[in-house]
DNA sequence: CTAGTACAACTCTAATATCC
DNA sequence: GGATATTAGAGTTGTACTAG
């Protein structure tokens, strides 16, 4: 039973973080420009320190990062549960070390758990050479649909529920999951009466608690197709108390620096000085500090080709690519640049330009003009996208396109486009619920989209007139 | 002025190593 | 052997800067 005053607590818990959510998106978006590149980095981090947004100060412990409609509903993945249908080949493989529980009719992906791990691509060369060992629990016994909310699953397992019994959902959870996991935690915290320390450390309980009631079962039963760990996993995260404490200062680097001089990768004990996640203080060390060396700005043609000479053999190896073959191992490459550039830096140079970049149908983002407006609506139409960050503009742009745009001009002109359709007013395109927003995009680009467009020029040339939506 | 380029920032989660 | 820690690939957004 749900209490009116539980749904007048939830309903001003959510009106509460809504307005957090603006207000942190004002700030963003109010600051300045700046004179020079030179000082664009240290200026530009320093100044969104000074921004740095609102930490948890949310009225509940309610999910850190509760669903946000606008800025950060990501759900990436095209999973569906009833079979295969809304997964094409490159988006379910997207991730290197990702299961594929989705493709059990694949050929080289054998059902058998015993296989498994031939089918598994090392995460990196690193891990590859070391030595992949194979964690006990691959080699399973006998595994039953419930197991899947009771259990520790592997992937071998996962894959033969998915295979045998039921649909297992893997990638971000989607708005509806996201609603699903905070309802059910809300009640919970006011049937056991928890203020929010409790909670928090039911939620962190170590494992000897863990099982005093069913929480964990509980909680992942309620939500469809997800396993206890992927329950897990996203519920830990996001009640973490360092969680969502926005940009890094410039006091949690030297921290992070010097945690990470004195303990090595031990990411946990780190995080306690740092006061962010561990996983969050791995990752900024990784992006910010572990290829200091790295150049910035713009790419030589010289450097181009060393790039694309190390890339273009690494993609014919199997052992070199991702599981999809789309990409390398960016570490791997940034390695082999010499760390003159960082494989963050790698990445967003194959997948804004240099991808495809031989095809022969490709074409560059200059070109892309209104009736192009209209067959990229088209094909998002086709998508029969229900909610926003959905769009694969990998698979659009290497399946679909077949390259003939890059993946950088499909996003960015799809960004445009619901600009456009909002009288380039970003924030209402942002924050609109997304069936709206579809509404005001057949609307604005209604003649683009039936091709009737007598005027075919460059879009970006003429975004000034022309309708604005309703 | 604008398209193109570059990338920091922030995030999420699966795989797997390691701990207890 | 189950739980937790670590790792790393991958996604989006916003915006500074450059070149034409």
């Amino acid at each position: 039973m749900i209490s009116l005053s539980q749904v007048i607590a939830d309903s001003l818990d959510l009106v509460v973080k809504d307005s957090i959510r603006k207000v942190n998106r004002k700030r963003r978006s109010s600051r300045g420009h700046l004179s020079s590149r030179s000082e664009k980095a240290d200026t530009d981090v320093a100044e969104r320190k000074r921004v740095k947004m609102e930490p948890n100060s949310e009225a509940s412990l309610a999910p850190l990062k509760e669903y946000k409609e606008s800025d950060r509903n990501k759900s990436k993945k095209k999973q569906t549960f009833d079979g295969t249908n809304g997964i094409d080949s490159t988006s379910k493989d997207k991730k290197t070390r990702g299961n594929d529980v989705n493709s059990s009719n694949s050929v080289t992906d054998p059902v058998l758990p015993h296989d498994a791990p031939s089918t598994i691509v090392p995460q990196s060369e690193e891990l590859h050479k070391k030595g992949r060992k194979i964690h006990k629990g691959w080699e399973t016994e006998p595994v039953l649909p419930e197991h899947r909310y009771t259990r520790w699953l592997y992937p071998p397992q996962i894959k033969i529920i998915n295979d045998n019994f039921t649909k297992i959902k893997q990638g971000t959870f989607d708005e509806e999951e996201r609603r699903i996991v905070y309802d059910w935690i809300s009640k919970y915290k006011i049937t056991n009466n928890l203020d929010d320390d409790q909670l928090r450390e039911r939620i962190f309980a170590s494992k000897k608690e863990k099982n005093r009631d069913n929480f964990w079962c509980d909680l992942t039963e309620c939500v469809p197709h997800r396993v206890l760990a992927s329950v897990y996993t996203h519920v830990r995260a996001r009640w973490h108390p360092y969680a969502n404490k926005g940009i890094w200062t410039k006091d949690e680097d030297d921290r992070l620096l010097d945690a990470h001089a004195q303990l090595g990768t031990s990411w946990t004990k780190i995080s306690h000085i740092v006061e962010r996640p561990a996983n969050e203080c791995s990752d900024h060390y990784r992006r910010m500090f572990v290829c200091p060396e790295r150049r910035k700005g713009l790419w030589s043609e010289d450097e181009k080709n060393e790039y694309l000479s190390i890339v273009i053999p690494m993609m014919n190896e199997r052992n070199h690519v991702t599981r999809d073959g789309h990409d390398p191992f960016w570490v791997t490459v940034q390695e082999k640049m010499g760390r003159k550039r960082s494989a963050h830096q790698c990445r967003i140079k194959w997948e804004d330009e240099l991808r495809g970049r031989d095809l022969p149908n490709r074409r560059s983002g200059s070109d892309f003009r209104r009736s192009d407006c209209g067959i990229l609506i088209k094909h998002v139409l086709d998508m029969n996208i229900k909610e926003r960050g959905v769009i694969n503009f990998k698979s659009l742009g290497m399946d679909t396109y077949k390259g003939e745009w890059s993946v950088k001009t499909l996003r960015d002109q799809w960004r445009y486009i619901t600009y456009r359709s909002c009288g380039m007013d970003k924030e209402l395109a942002t924050s609109l619920p997304f069936e709206k927003l579809m509404e005001r995009v057949k609307s604005t680009f209604r003649r683009e989209i039936e091709g009737k467009s007598e005027n075919d020029d460059v879009v970006y040339a003429e975004s000034e007139e022309s309708d604005g939506g309703e």
